[in-house]
RNA sequence: GGCCCCGUAGCUCAGUGGAUAGAGCAGCAGCCUUCGAAGCUGUUGGUCGGGAGUCCGAAUCUCCCCGGGGUCGCCA
């Protein structure tokens, strides 16, 4: 099905062409755009185009656009075309045309919306990502649905997306991971041993231990710390590991791959990519370790440590090596990572190490979220599992539920902070915004549910019959679905989706108010409400899919 | 101090170049004998942090300032 707003913006576009010809304009070659005025009252779409177009040409805007308007094809969907304001082209969509495309969203069902722009490209998406150190926090969490439904919407263009969950098993945190294990480990054993400030306090840390004591006794006692941490790490990985896949799964998330850090350097891949650095000049020893030198950032003329003086690699040198590989053998077309905000000067430098390879930068982009904070007896914290301070993913989902959770966290722009206050979103999520949206769409399956009991189908159903207002309206709603669709696809604002499920259970809901769906007294209106108000089920479950929330048919 | 994000209604936040700036919550006044009241209707509420600039047009872009958060490690 043709959206609309290509539709009228080729009509536009055409008659520009056509006007510039017959007058002999110059310099009209400008990309048309249209848009959806906020005021009804200006139809349908309007274009700016002769707005823009008033300085190059040296005429007034409304000569232009009336030189437009005048060429503009009408029929096919399009009624009519005027001139407003300082020269605004205002187009009001043919309403029998409009209430055709029920019938094409109804028909197209789950892929309405769909686009084949990205056919072809094979894409990475790596979020989440945490350190693999302890449990999963609503801190990592926030990543979650962002990268999720970003995937999604990439498949949803056509894309062959991975879903990928980078676990890094190697670093300095790990080994203070499995010493704190260690730590807890020989305090069980009676030792009196107490945790290095590095250490990690949390409970989940004693609790390793002890099942590491419960299992295997007292076997490792005869070895030293670092050789206990380096044992405990492993398993302490394993479970954290297992469990964040476990938790995951419940906040409705599958990753494709967890891709451990060890295999490329257990296959000398990040030791190749030092060699290959170091045979292009980009590295130079000091003081017992490998710097990156960035000439490119004057202002960091050290560089920046790549492998430590222990010969340790670092977050920086691994990371190289990982989007190399990423994008140099493992065939992916494009790598999109989905970073917490803290890390934004991590991606400062990672450009500047990737360009070094050449990588062309439309290969790799950074969706950057701000922080989760969260409310402990009324005082706003940061959430860290070294500080011990943390909520749980875990104990969210199980107080508010997946839905509502996911819809939490996707509501608010990447780009802004989020606070956390857990008991109030307990005591709240009953008013949580996602049931207002499963609602709409639990209502339409119930108007179906009682068409059925009165012997009504949708069968048959004549569109045409729809002429009203409230009517036509539900139905331009419903088309601003794809139009969205292309839209997040271009600036990644996937909370978008979020405000558009609002917007369209909303109207549904004033127009239930309103208007009887199911009347055995009209046969042939009730049949074409059913079709219509099937269209917005289709648009709600489309949307919610993106989002990953369910549609439930009761609540 | 450098860099990144934010500042919009009492609160939490959408809106990032178009015409008269929106929603939810909170407040106030109403709506269930009629397809699900987890709903609906009406209403109160704004120097879009401040200033200058660019533009036919700025909450949106640029610069300066103010306020908040983040980051600048041989942590990730």
């Amino acid at each position: 099905m043709t959206a609309p707003r290509d539709l009228v913006a080729t009509a536009i576009r055409d008659a520009l062409r056509r006007a510039a010809t017959d007058r002999g304009w110059t310099g009209a070659d400008v990309a048309v755009d249209v848009e959806r005025p906020a005021d009804p009252g200006h139809g349908d779409y309007a274009s700016t185009v002769a707005l823009k177009l008033a300085r190059p040409l040296r005429k007034s805007p409304r000569e232009i656009a009336e030189e437009i308007r005048s060429r503009v094809a009408t029929g096919d969907g399009i009624a009519a075309v005027e001139v407003a304001g300082h020269g605004f082209i205002n187009v009001r969509l043919d309403t029998s045309w409009l209430a055709r495309q029920v019938d094409d969203i109804v028909s197209a069902g789950t892929d309405f919306g769909r686009l084949d722009a990205l056919k072809g490209q094979r894409i990475q998406v790596e979020f989440v990502s945490a350190n693999p150190t302890g449990p999963l926090t609503l801190g990592n969490a926030r990543g979650g649905p962002l990268g999720d439904v970003l995937s999604s919407l990439l498949a949803f263009a056509g894309a062959a997306v991975t879903r990928e969950y980078y676990v890094e098993d190697g670093g300095t945190q790990v080994k203070h991971f499995g010493e704190s294990i260690a730590v807890r480990y020989r305090q069980l054993l009676g030792e009196n041993v107490e945790l290095s400030p590095e250490g990690y306090p949390a409970d989940y840390v004693k609790d390793l231990a002890a099942q590491i004591k419960q299992r295997d006794g007292d076997r490792y006692r005869s070895l030293s710390l670092e050789e206990q941490g380096k044992i405990f790490a492993k398993i302490g990985i394993d479970w954290v590991v297992e469990d964040a896949q476990r938790v995951m799964a419940k906040l409705g998330i599958r990753f494709d791959e967890w891709f451990r850090q060890s295999s490329f350097i257990e296959s000398g891949y990040f030791q190749k990519t030092i060699d290959d650095l170091r045979r292009m000049g980009r590295l130079v020893d000091r003081d017992g370790a490998v710097w990156f030198d960035a000439p490119e950032m004057p202002e960091d003329k050290e560089g920046w440590v790549v492998i430590r003086s222990n010969g340790d690699p670092l977050y920086l040198g691994t990371d190289i090596a990982y989007h190399r590989l990423c994008l140099f053998e493992r065939g992916f077309d494009k790598k999109i990572d989905v970073w917490g905000a803290n890390t934004h000067y991590h991606l400062v430098q990672m450009k500047v190490a990737l360009a070094a390879f050449d990588i062309d930068e439309r290969r790799w982009e950074v969706v950057l979220y701000q922080y989760v904070r969260f409310l402990n007896e009324g005082v706003i914290q940061r959430m860290g599992k070294r500080t011990g301070q943390f909520l749980l993913l875990e104990d969210v989902l199980d107080a508010v539920g997946v839905d509502a959770t996911r819809f939490f966290l996707l509501q608010r722009s990447a780009d802004a902070p989020l606070d956390f206050d857990l008991e109030l979103a307990v005591q709240q999520s009953n008013d949580n915004p996602v049931y207002y949206v499963q609602y709409a769409h639990a209502r339409i399956a119930s108007i179906f549910r009682t068409a059925a009991e009165r012997g009504l189908t949708v069968d048959g159903a004549d569109v045409s019959a729809l002429t009203s207002p409230a009517e036509l309206d539900l139905v331009r709603l419903c088309l601003r679905f794809p139009e969205l669709v292309a839209e997040v696809l271009e600036h990644k604002g996937v909370h978008l989706f979020t405000s558009y499920a609002l917007e369209l259970a909303g109207a549904f809901h004033s127009f239930y108010r309103d208007n009887r769906v199911v009347d055995e007294g009209d046969v042939p209106r009730s049949k074409a409400r059913l079709r219509l108000v099937q269209a917005v089920q289709v648009a709600l479950r489309q949307t919610l899919g993106l989002l990953g929330v369910s549609a439930p048919e009761k609540m």
